[in-house]
DNA sequence: CGCATTTCCTGGAGGC
DNA sequence: TGCCTCCAGGAAATGC
């Protein structure tokens, strides 16, 4: 399941090898994961030149000249790879988009299709069905407008999967920070004081970077451009790690179900929250 | 308003 | 070995 580290090394890999391309051979496979019109997408697109690749919350975006923009969200398994032209077109492969001056193009699988391609010509806004709007990148975020995000007084673990509260996260690195920070998923937001909204926002931060260097986590589906496995999971903490001991104080890690989602914590790390409404300040 | 539940979809796991 | 059922979950829609 791509988040932000995924799609942050996947995007990396992208401009680094597409930057300054031009767009040859556009192929459509699947035209239900295209939201737009699939003639449109192919005629606009041939010919166009790459600017650059970015990030944006879990979102990697090619930027074309002149002004328009291809979006790709993976969802859950959904795969960006650079391969041979020529080889042999895996399952599931929904686009395939060539280039000008190289043999290897870039493809879009994605067999549960979840995720979705989106065409976005000159200045229209980047959002649409199933493309929302995101709230602020974790990485650039302050502690103020942090704080600000807390007040909004849900359960912590449910406001940081929230695409609207904080762009990037999902269930990985909500528990993985919440570990790191020691605080329980079904803290109320609001009632986090400065100190764990700080440790939070520093957790966050951390473990996304540690996880970038690594190249993202390979639980199941994501893989880096060149197929190969992210090995930021070795490093996980609490995630997938049930009755596992916990790598900060050896008490076994517990599965929990919160805002529809698998949750792992310590609960020794971890405590349960406090009551609200007997809190002093 | 917040939170739970349902929907989309397929491959992989487990039961028998 | 093979068939069946269940289940994972990002995001949005629906229900309470």
């Amino acid at each position: 399941m791509p988040e932000l580290p995924e799609v942050e090394t996947i995007v990396r890999r992208l401009q680094h090898e597409l930057a300054g391309r031009v767009l040859g051979k556009v192929r459509l496979l699947r035209t239900d994961i295209l939201h737009g019109n699939p003639r449109r997408f192919a005629s606009w697109l041939t010919g166009k030149r790459v600017e650059r690749v970015h990030r944006r919350a879990k979102r990697a975006i090619l930027e074309f000249s002149p002004s328009g923009r291809v979006v790709f969200h993976l969802g859950m398994t959904g795969r960006l790879l650079l391969t041979e032209a020529d080889a042999p077109l895996e399952k599931h492969t929904h686009l395939t988009l060539g280039f000008a001056s190289t043999r290897r193009e870039l493809r879009f699988l994605d067999p549960r299709r979840f995720g979705g391609v989106w065409l976005f010509v000159g200045a229209e806004t980047p959002v649409g069905p199933r493309l929302g709007e995101v709230g602020p990148e974790p990485l650039t975020l302050t502690s103020k407008a942090f704080r600000g995000v807390l007040a909004h007084g849900r359960q912590i673990k449910a406001l940081l999967m929230d695409q609207r509260a904080i762009a990037g996260l999902g269930n990985i690195y909500c528990d993985e920070s919440l570990h790191a920070a020691g605080i329980h998923p079904l803290t109320p937001a609001d009632t986090l004081d400065a100190v764990h909204a700080e440790r939070l926002l520093v957790a966050i931060k951390t473990t996304l970077r540690q996880a970038i260097r690594h190249e993202g986590s390979t639980y199941m589906d994501y893989r880096t451009v060149d197929g190969r496995e992210g090995s930021f999971q070795r490093f996980h903490r609490v995630y997938q790690r049930e009755d596992l001991p916990c790598r900060t104080c050896g008490a076994a890690i517990v599965c929990l179900r919160v805002a529809g989602r698998s949750t792992f914590i310590c609960p020794s790390c971890q405590p349960k929250p406090n009551r609200p409404n007997i809190q002093t300040s």
